[in-house]
DNA sequence: CTGAAAGCGCTAACAG
DNA sequence: CTGTTAGCGCTTTCAG
């Protein structure tokens, strides 16, 4: 009686939905939502033979469906360069972990430092409607451009980068802390002619390192000459043609910070190219601490920016932020540290 | 006329839809909606007038419901092991490039290798009715265990590595092909004492590689001893344990393939440990190709496996199951070509 | 405690 | 060429 037409029970698509069951066991679909949901509302008979007819039917929630109805996607977009940095890598896997254990998913859209990409990329994840957005702005994003791709009222928590002039959460790294680190470490270990690789970019991370780079040398009364400031970042390229250009240089300083340690690796390949080795021709310094970095030989010293701890972060503070929008913006900075291995040493030692 | 309750012409949520720009017009949703997607059949002023609307209103489609009306959501699940490894950044990487150009987005879980987290993963994804999936199964994935999670008729690549007895495409390297590379390339250096590490887990790519080595081997006649094989994948920390037990027997190997680039770096760094060095007192082989393996000291031989054409390929496999999913299965196995670098080099040279 | 009804925003038939 | 109608699968009042 309750089916009119005939068939191994399945909907309209051949797939199980609330109405099958609720033909089924004769109840509505009202109650076999409310049911599966483990509404306290529901007798617990009724729960547990509509929760076993959805096991036996094999049944599976539409959350599209459901976000329909409830405008709520349980999805969380994220927008970054290039999965296949180490950084991003890190704080993606970290990210998601955190979303999946709240029952959420990531919808990933890379921007690999294009703002038009980044443009299209936005446009086209907000059309799925995401509950917010993770986002690691591409160099040269503007507040206006960020604002209005995203100003639909979804919350939005920038990562590692950030724009200025924007009322979003920020969580990422002290980059002041972690140029100051590496500086002094520097000029511990004797050196005064220090050079920087990458800082003039359009990356808000990448111009905090450069000015407490330069700020912590002038604090210590050393000079900077500025051919040791060369441009670039996050490529093994730039960092040869970055090593290649200072050494060419009549005065090449004895010691490199490099933005980040992809750049590293390539000042350290471009030394090698020449015969030389990070510690000993030029002390090297990277930004970062990938994976890699206690791999390299030399071991590249660097500064570990916790990225796992950023992704965590930054994922939970939008889940909060989804939950009460309307809280003022929050800044979670995260102190990374110095982490001294081979690849920057004694002056006394270099053969310079 | 057209607008009852006034208001800054907004919907229930304050969200622009179809209705607010049909009211606004004077013309159906049915039209809006045509117009919006270039529909031939629309009369060009109304085209450009809806659109004109939609732009002024800031109107953004949403794809959630356009999902439940068509039964097809324009996301692609991609389920991996973890981001982190530099194969699976790269793959994801070129996956997300086609599903972008394709207009699709991608829906990401990570699995960590573990079968019930997989399992969680896999559930979760496929509440988002995602219009397919593309899997780099979890050590051990049985194919019950995958067609069971999956069997509700999406389809299914597979990617890097594979099931079997699954009707499912696959995409990825070849494998015994990889490990013939490798071990020629160590035998025309005239080793004759060659280990491995890896290929004994539950990975199909894996065992090939394994499988593929010792068929090398046997067929050139060359003996191996079963001290030789270690187990373990994916990790620095295996590549380390791994070099340590074989330079620890009373005959050690004079070369070892390692199963993938980051066991080999682990295998490098085992051997600086002990103040040896690849190329000079064990030979090293990775397989992958990871960016890092070029920037390496000394760089790092191997078998580059085209992850970029794999994640394109699998993508694109994908997306043609998708609109034609009853054709027959299809394997795409894209060939590995050696990398020789440093990390290898002839026996006579060794200090053996 | 359960059911009926409405509707989220969109697209697909089918008329006109 | 455009409008009407129906409905995707779910959740939410609101009655009972």
């Amino acid at each position: 009686m309750g089916s009119s037409s005939t068939g191994p029970a399945r909907g309209a698509r051949g797939r199980v939905t609330l109405q099958i069951i609720a033909d089924m066991l004769d109840v509505s679909t009202a109650t076999v939502s409310l049911a599966l949901r483990n509404a306290p509302v529901v007798a617990d008979a009724t729960r547990l033979r509509v929760q076993q007819a959805a096991r036996d039917l094999g049944y599976t929630t539409n959350r599209g469906a459901a976000a329909l109805r409830t405008a709520r996607s349980d999805m969380l977009a994220v927008a970054l360069s290039d999965v296949a940095m180490p950084d991003s890598a890190a704080i993606l896997g970290a990210i998601e972990d955190v979303a999946r254990d709240a029952g959420r998913t990531i919808l990933l859209g890379t921007t690999a430092e294009d703002l038009d990409r980044q443009e299209r990329v936005l446009t086209m994840l907000r059309e799925f409607r995401p509950d917010g957005l993770l986002i690691s702005p591409a160099g040269g994003t503007t507040a206006a451009a960020l604002y209005h791709l995203v100003s639909a009222g979804i919350p939005v928590v920038q990562v590692s980068r950030e724009v200025d002039g924007l009322a979003f959460d920020f969580v990422g790294s002290d980059d002041t802390l972690a140029a100051c680190l590496a500086v002094e470490h520097l000029l511990d270990l004797g050196h005064r002619r220090i050079g920087m690789i990458g800082g003039a970019d359009g990356i808000s991370s990448h111009r905090a390192r450069r000015r407490a780079f330069c700020e912590s040398l002038q604090r210590a009364g050393v000079p900077i000459d500025c051919d040791w400031l060369v441009d670039g970042y996050g490529s093994r390229e730039t960092g040869i043609a970055g090593v290649s250009r200072l050494l060419d240089l009549d005065e090449p300083p004895t010691a490199v910070m490099c933005v980040d340690d992809v750049t590293a690796f390539g000042a350290m390949i471009g030394l090698a190219r020449r015969n030389h080795r990070a510690g000993r021709e030029l002390s090297i310094v990277g930004c970062g601490d990938a994976p890699e970095a206690a791999a390299s030989e030399p071991q590249l010293s660097t500064v570990r920016a916790h990225h796992d701890a950023i992704g965590r972060r930054a994922a939970e503070v939008l889940i909060r932020r989804i939950e009460t929008p309307d809280a003022p913006p929050e800044r979670h900075v995260i102190p990374p540290e110095l982490v001294a291995r081979a690849s920057a040493a004694r002056l006394e030692l270099a053969a310079a």
